[in-house]
DNA sequence: GCCAACGTTGGC
DNA sequence: GCCAACGTTGGC
């Protein structure tokens, strides 16, 4: 199993919204960069866990556990003309773009951004490497175990 | 709104 | 294949 770490803008896709959901499941489109891209459709697998991060908003920062529940498939998105992810130069014979169905654990506190850089076990992690602007980075088992130890100590914590 | 950093596009 | 110009991301 890996674990990986998953961007979205709240004012677009929340945790909260990924709770209020069908089956608290959805389908995670609109990912519109090749190495993201290759992540899901190469190395997602069902059963991986992932964090939620909240990006773009005023307190940036993971907010809860997803579950791969389905491996890649064509983000239908991509073939909608209508949609603001419509991509004219993919085919269903050729699809460019990928989506995997998303599923809530559990909703977490909010570990901000600025705490996670604060930890020097997280020092590689690929989320905090300078320029990083991956949507979709992988997450290694040890900052996976340390970021869910971190979790459950109240906000800004020591030690 | 600013800006650093990175990705993509397209002329040559 | 190079590289300048442009677009996007995302924290601040």
């Amino acid at each position: 199993m890996r674990y990986w770490l998953m961007k979205s803008e709240p004012a677009e896709f929340s945790i909260d919204d990924l709770a209020c959901a069908p089956r608290r499941s959805a389908a995670w489109t609109g990912v519109r960069n090749y190495q993201a891209r290759n992540f899901m459709r190469d190395d997602m697998r069902s059963g991986d866990r992932a964090f939620f991060y909240h990006s773009s908003c005023a307190v940036p920062g993971i907010a809860g556990i997803a579950e791969i529940a389905k491996s890649a498939y064509p983000d239908p998105t991509q073939f909608d003309p209508g949609d603001e992810y419509f991509d004219p130069k993919a085919t269903r014979d050729r699809p460019r773009w990928f989506s995997v169905e998303v599923k809530l654990v559990a909703k977490t506190r909010l570990v901000p951004l600025p705490e996670l850089r604060a930890r020097r076990q997280l020092a590689d992690m690929r989320l905090l490497a300078r320029g990083n602007r991956l949507s979709i980075t992988p997450v290694t088992a040890a900052e996976w175990k340390f970021i869910l130890r971190l979790m459950k100590k109240p906000a800004g914590g020591g030690s």
